[in-house]
RNA sequence: GCGGUUGUGGCGGAAUGGUAGACGCGCUGUCUUCAGGCGGCAGUGUCCUAGUGACGUGUGGGUUCAACUCCCAUCAACCGCACCA
């Protein structure tokens, strides 16, 4: 055992326990232990030059502690990290410096790492996956050849944005506004043919696997919004003299007396099929055009103010009143959506209603219950269907069930499900991601690359840059491009599309289970041993895409056997956002991102890591604060300076302070369960205080206090535990159990109100009977001269708390 | 527009319907010091006649003996979705 040294030297002490924890394995989760399993998971981070922020580091914190509280809990830990490090940012920058992104990624990637062990962050660092990495991505690719194999890989014709300046194909991210990222010319839509993973087949199976998916009700209905589930029916609206019919989707074909004209989106096949017809064909193909040139942006933009044109020539029947409706094309209908169609119902649709007052268009009633002569009467509750023969004087939910019982019974409808969701885009035209592992030959057409010839390698070239056709940069490289079909042997053309970078996210957690295995993904018994995420925090920005994706290929490979987990989740959390101090959005372009490092060579890790979980509630978003971070020294240098105080030789807890003790436990132990780090730490501070205020502290008071901080400040605890002559590590040591006996106070302070405003209070045993409390109370001497001469009316006594009295 | 979340001191933020402002930052006074820093002690919502005084949790109502907390309305900020039929 070294001397005490008066003064909390965090550089010098962080710099030892880092090198025993991570040179002895300490940290590495046990495959096939005995012991319980626990997983906790945080989103890997994305390797970028910059490194890390201290966004990442709130992020990693609150598994990280619960990962330390869990292992002296006894169990058998998984806290795993990696890198998803495919992706833009990279490849820019090594377009931009001729680096290539192989050197800068292993670079960022070296960086991270230590930056992460200089926070002293316990990951199991022998797991960490890259995604970039040819043994992991061989495995995602494997993936998509099993979805392909499943036909839920498929192509299909797509918009695309399209910079013509640049001649590069630009993800939404890079096109917003409708301009460039890059040269801030115009992007327009351009059609191509790509990828599509079939994720819609799962919709109603992800929305039920919420119910498995503890989380608040943001994470939850975020979830359930972009799945966007609606039920209705598919209704068949005969074209006026032909054998066709028009099918639109309606979530209220109780309303079908009121439609009163059809409108049907620019896309529309229908507009090819009766081009004869339609005598107003020239100015139909004006609007389809003016449709197309408008960008996603500017369709959404414009959105308030209806355009369409009307199908001269062409009529609609309404099914039910045989009735001759005119039909529209308009972009308020979308093609993507739906039938692209729908049937209008001005009176009872706000959209509608604008388009037909706009078009001087026929408005009628038949929900009886607002005022259509002002606006749509769009309420379900309340209304009572009129003008409706088959359904006049229901309630609209029976109305709805009616009139699909009669519609079937007819033949002109059905009930019928629709979802927001749309198939996932799966590919960028990019050098940096996993290349798709498909052949196209002339004579057997799109060929899969044969299992055993994973994985399609990036060829490592000098030549990255995009082409200047907007396709991949890879279909420059004659090597990779050019192959023998696996089928028939001729020459053939690989795929140049990469894959986008949600690919390698959407499976990463299974791999951690097994990161090494060369023969499968991970093997069965290690999925099954530490089987499901226990808890899962990141970025609420993940919460639809990322969460929806990896839940998606989980079920798949559930579906197919390969996983024994249908839902890979228990428990999401989410951390809310550390601001720039001004409280806006901390943004690398305005230099205003805050160096964990800064703060670490300042003051140390330790106080860092106290700092970030103390600055608020975890899940809420707050404004960083530099003045703050010296209350967390002071507080850990508070701790440091205890020492002396403790008496050696007494193992019991003082008597004075073990009520506060156990009080502590008990609320630092809930509040961690409950992301509430900020009033754990308030409590241990309070904790603290009281110490340094009491006289002597036994050993077991101050073991005690040191336990439950560790896991939010290991260094320094770790240090004190040692010099008070542990040869054991902290990180095995049970973590304090509260006692509910010892938590209950003998005498407590009673405050004692007049009609509810406290006016005195009084210090009485635990045990006092309410009566007994009530009369003393009452009977207290400024008690009596404030109600001196009114009528007491009522007295509420609540235990422990207070004493009202109501007086008149 | 729809959905969600949040509004509390100079600041970050605490409060199972029961003492509003825990804990921390900052600030004031004071002690230690040659001085600064560190540390200790006391104070720090607003107002006044300075008191176990009145008022006070975005705004306006309501329920209750009692409301930051529950209900209704309204305003603001942030996040998500956005002509989804």
């Amino acid at each position: 055992m070294s001397e005490f040294i008066p003064t909390f030297d965090a550089e010098k002490i962080e710099k030892k326990w880092q090198e025993i924890w991570y040179n002895g394995d300490y940290f590495k989760a046990a495959d096939f232990s005995e012991k319980e399993k626990y997983y906790a998971l945080v989103e890997y981070p994305y390797p970028s030059g910059i490194g890390m922020h201290v966004g990442h580091i709130r992020a990693f914190l609150s598994m990280e502690v619960i990962s330390r509280k869990r292992r002296m809990e006894g169990k058998n830990v998984l806290f795993p990290i990696g890198f998803d490090a495919f992706g833009l940012p990279t490849e820019n920058y090594a377009i931009q410096t001729q680096i290539h992104p192989r050197i800068i990624t292993d670079r960022n990637i070296a960086t991270f790492k230590s930056q992460l062990r200089s926070a002293g962050f316990s990951f199991d660092f022998s797991r960490i996956v890259d995604t970039t990495d040819p043994e992991y991505y061989k495995w995602t690719q494997w993936i998509f050849l099993k979805m392909f194999e499943h036909r839920l890989a498929y192509k299909d014709i797509a918009y695309v944005n399209y910079c013509p300046s640049c001649k590069v194909i630009l993800s939404n991210e890079e096109s917003q506004g409708g301009k460039c990222d890059r040269c801030d010319s115009n992007v327009v839509q351009m059609e191509k043919t790509v990828w599509f993973l079939k994720i819609t087949e799962y919709a109603d199976r992800l929305l039920e696997g919420l119910n498995e998916l503890e989380s608040n009700n943001r994470i939850r209905t975020e979830q359930e919004k972009w799945i966007g589930k609606s039920k209705g029916a598919y209704i068949h609206f005969p074209v006026a003299d032909s054998d066709a019919s028009l099918k639109v989707f309606t979530t209220r074909p109780d309303t079908i007396y009121g439609a009163t004209f059809m409108v049907i989106a620019p896309e529309h096949p229908l507009l090819e099929t009766f081009h004869n017809r339609i005598q107003n064909i020239k100015e139909v193909h004006r609007y389809q055009e003016q449709a197309k040139m408008k960008s996603e942006f500017e369709r959404i933009e414009l959105a308030k103010d209806k355009t369409g044109v009307k199908l001269e020539g062409l009529y609609a029947v309404n099914p039910l009143t045989g009735e001759n409706i005119p039909i529209f094309i308009s972009d308020y209908v979308m093609i993507t959506y739906g039938t692209g169609a729908i049937m209008a119902v001005p009176a009872h649709d706000t959209r509608d209603y604008e388009f037909a007052t706009k078009f001087g268009l026929d408005i009628l009633e038949v929900i009886q219950g607002g005022d259509i002569t002002k606006e749509a009467y769009t309420d379900i509750e309340g209304g009572i269907l009129v003008n409706s023969p088959v359904i006049n004087g229901l309630q609209v939910k029976d109305a709805i069930n009616t009139i699909i019982e009669y519609l079937v019974d007819h033949n002109i409808g059905e009930a019928a499900t629709q979802f927001k969701m749309k198939d996932w885009a799966f590919n960028r035209q990019r050098y940096w991601g996993e290349p798709i592992p498909i052949i196209y030959c002339d004579d057997c057409g799109i060929v899969p690359v044969p299992y055993e010839d994973l994985p399609v390698e990036l060829p490592m070239v000098e030549k990255f840059m995009p082409t200047d056709t907007g396709e991949s940069p890879l279909a420059n490289i004659e090597e990779f491009v050019n192959c023998t079909c696996p089928k028939c042997g001729k020459s053939a053309k690989r795929e140049t599309d990469t894959m986008p970078q949600w690919a390698g996210s959407s499976w990463y957690f299974l791999r951690y289970m097994d990161p090494h295995n060369k023969e499968r993904f991970a093997s069965e018994e290690l999925l099954n041993y530490w089987n499901r995420v226990d808890w899962y925090n990141g970025g609420m920005e993940h919460v639809t895409r990322h969460l929806i994706y990896s839940r998606f290929w989980n079920q798949f490979l559930y579906d197919i056997g390969e996983v024994p987990f249908q839902e890979p989740y228990k428990k999401r959390t989410a951390q809310g956002l550390i601001l720039g101090e001004d409280n806006e959005k901390m943004s690398k372009s305005r230099g205003k991102v805050i160096n964990p490092n800064d703060i670490i060579s300042e003051f140390g890790a330790d106080t860092l890591r106290t700092y970030v979980l103390f600055i608020s509630d975890y899940e809420m978003s707050t404004p960083w604060n530099e003045s703050g971070v010296k209350g967390a020294r002071r507080f850990l240098d508070k701790v440091w300076r205890l020492f002396p105080n403790v008496v050696r030789s007494k193992t019991t807890y003082t008597k004075a302070l073990e009520k506060a003790i156990h009080q502590t436990i008990d609320g630092v132990t809930s509040d961690i369960e409950n992301l509430k780090f900020n009033t754990a730490i308030a409590k241990l501070m309070t904790l603290t205080n009281e110490f340094g205020k009491a006289e002597a502290i036994s050993l077991k008071d101050y073991e005690t206090l040191i336990r439950l901080l560790y896991p939010i400040a290991p260094h320094i605890c770790e240090e004190l535990w040692n010099q008070l002559g542990h040869d054991d590590l902290l990180v095995f040591e049970p973590y304090p159990i509260a006692d509910p006996k010892k938590m209950v106070d003998e005498e407590v302070t009673v405050v004692i109100s007049i009609n509810g405003k406290v006016k005195d209070k009084v210090e009485v045993d635990a045990n006092i009977t309410n009566q007994e409390l009530q009369d003393v109370a009452v009977k207290r001497e400024r008690i009596q001269s404030l109600i001196q001469g009114q009528v007491i009316v009522k007295v509420i006594v609540v235990p422990k708390k207070l004493v009202n009295i109501v007086v008149k």
